[in-house]
RNA sequence: GACCCGGUAGCUCAGUGGAUAGAGCAUCACACUACGAAUGUGAGGGCCGCGGGUCCGAGUCCCGCCCGGGUCGCCA
């Protein structure tokens, strides 16, 4: 299957179309995309085009006899069997036939079900959770694993090399406040009266980590004044996020190519390099003693933004640049895609203005997701690392599994703002929805293993004996798969796998109750029904596959 | 004040400008001596926040307003 089914069935209603234009000597009506929609009636067919209400205007015609002249000249022939009009759609049935033989294409091709080629070539970065490596993943800044993973997978699944890259912000501000937090507790650890200052890291894992320190190195520190022990446990206190961040985004089946280390960055020359580009172009100037952006593209009053701040520290906006000049230059992606939370919208538009003055801004695609919630002690709060106020992802995993974690994150768009009841979601983990995708899967096999028990394979089945609509209904779900994929290439909505993996589930239990698989009377219907639910287990393993979710053979 | 996201069934949410707005949960009533009841069937439940506009057609696009969340730092 190379091309898309949709546009196979667009073709053929452009062709008609032209045809129409040419013989009747309609005005031209050149540049006019054919839209094809699946239809909500199941009465307006399988493809519905509105291509004659569009035209309508600009040809001065009716919609309906547009539709009707277009539709006496599209080319009926596998997989279209009839065209129809019907208040100026064109609506296409596919040839009943030709589904059937789906069947056999879909159960054949296995794990390359619903792959492409559109992305071959191309080289994308994924950056995700990328969260501050000054404490343990939460379930805020946790939310963009799942969705960085999976919009990957799909990536890769259409073609490109992706690299998903874990960001750390091994510089700076937060960084420093960091090793100075470690160091605090360590000398309190040393018996030292010294209070944990306002702008520190309160929580009781950088008590840990100094814990750690103490452990191996004893009091060997304790001769160092503050600050360059800060210095000192910094790089520590990251290795020591950096494996935790490891561990556990891990459980939840992420897995980064890359962990891009910003001090790196820094010691390449990348942000000289950016800024000297920057300035070339005029998009930078002095004042106040530092070094600022021009703000082309500012929705409000400000004038620009620091890149360098008047104590000769890089600030985070320009190092930001850099990074990405460097990820789009030097290791040479042809695009990279960040996921953020939606506290970075400002930073945001600072970094389109950086990225179109650099002639990048084609290459920088972000995703930005509503931040996540969580109930404490009755009570909705958002998640701080700072006021030591978090959910930690761990827990939530270690209490609903990693299935049903990824698949909450996965359920809602990254529009939607999502509220952590960690109780309720505990309660409620037995009706996560991914348990019902998950059982139709784990139906299916048992269904196969039942056959072979009573000796009835899938192999020589006659797939031309599915005729029944419960039967056909399957296979048009089932072929929904490559569209969807194609959808989410191009918009980043993979909250959409969900929603179609609960409703070829459910598809297939209705077609369950309704339809005797194995019939030991009817070995040819059997034998034809156990190759369609092979099909419907392929369109299944490959969703949850893409979601990065088990699809188990029994539960 | 400016900007971003949301407001759809009691609750949680789907819904690429199309034709009669959907699912899960919850409620009620049913269905296992049949391939897995973690299932299925049926019922009830909707001014798609409000008001304008564009369009052949608006839950979807535009404008205004209301409500909830977020952001606007020489932090990251």
């Amino acid at each position: 299957m190379t091309t898309l089914l949709r546009d196979d069935i667009a073709a053929a209603i452009k062709d008609g179309l032209a045809r129409a234009s040419t013989e009747l000597g309609w005005p031209k009506v050149d540049g006019v995309p054919i839209e094809v929609v699946r239809p909500g009636n199941p009465e307006h067919g399988d493809y519905a085009s509105n291509i004659a209400l569009r035209l309508a205007r600009q040809a001065r015609m009716s919609p309906r006899d547009i539709a009707k002249a277009i539709r006496e000249r599209v080319r009926v022939a596998p997989p279209i069997a009839a065209v129809e009009d019907l208040s100026g759609f064109v609506n296409v049935r596919l040839d009943e036939k030709w589904l059937a033989a789906q069947v056999d294409e879909i159960a054949r091709a296995g794990a390359e079900f619903g792959r492409s080629k559109a992305l071959a070539g191309k080289r994308m970065q994924v950056e995700f959770v990328s969260a501050n490596p000054t404490g343990p993943l939460t379930v805020a800044n946790a939310r963009g694993g799942p969705l960085g993973d999976v919009l990957s997978s799909v990536l890769e699944f259409v073609g490109a090399a992706v690299e998903r890259e874990y960001y750390v912000e091994d510089t700076g501000t937060q960084f420093d406040t960091f090793g100075r937090s470690i160091a605090i507790r360590y000398r309190q650890l040393h018996g030292e009266d010294i209070e944990v200052p306002e702008d520190a890291y309160p929580a009781e894992y950088v008590k840990d980590i100094a814990a750690e320190i103490k452990a191996r190195d004893g009091d060997k520190w304790m001769k160092l004044p503050l600050e360059a022990q800060a210095k000192r446990f910094a790089p520590e206190g990251v290795e020591w996020v950096l494996r935790e961040a490891r561990r556990v985004t891990a459980m939840l089946g992420i897995h980064y190519d890359t962990w891009f280390s910003q001090a790196e960055m820094m010691r390449s020359g990348y942000f000289e390099k950016t800024l000297a580009e920057l300035r070339k172009l005029g998009k930078v100037y002095e004042k106040d003693g530092a070094v600022w952006l021009q703000a082309t593209e500012a929705v409000d009053d400000k004038e620009g933004w620091v890149l360098v701040r008047s104590n000769g520290d890089p600030g985070y906006l320009g190092k930001d640049i850099a990074y990405h000049v460097q990820s789009l230059r030097e290791r040479g992606f042809d695009k990279k895609i960040d996921i953020w939370g939606s506290n970075t919208h400002y930073h945001l538009i600072q970094m389109r203005a950086a990225m179109k003055a650099l002639g990048l801004l084609d290459k920088f695609e972000v995703v930005l997701y509503q931040y996540v919630r969580f109930l404490h002690e009755g009570v909705l709060k958002r998640m701080a690392k700072r006021s030591g106020q978090f959910l930690l992802l761990e827990d939530v995993i270690e209490a609903v599994g990693k299935d049903a974690t990824r698949y909450f994150f996965l359920q809602s768009s990254a529009d939607r703002q999502l509220d952590f009841d960690l109780e309720l979601a505990v309660q409620q983990s037995n009706e996560n929805p991914v348990y019902y995708v998950q059982y139709a899967h784990a139906r299916i096999a048992s269904i196969l293993r039942t056959a072979a028990e009573r000796g009835i394979t899938s192999d020589g089945g006659d797939v031309a004996l599915l005729t029944e609509k419960g039967e056909l209904d399957l296979v048009r779900l089932a072929l929904r798969l490559p569209e969807l994929v194609d959808d989410i290439r191009q918009h980043y909505g993979v909250h959409q796998l969900t929603t179609y993996a609960l409703e070829l589930a459910g598809a297939f239990h209705g077609f369950y109750r309704d339809h005797r698989v194995v019939d030991e009377a009817d070995a040819p219907r059997s034998k034809a029904r156990l190759r369609l639910v092979q099909a419907v287990q392929v369109a299944l393993r490959q969703t949850l596959g893409l979601l990065g979710v088990n699809s188990p053979d029994k539960m």
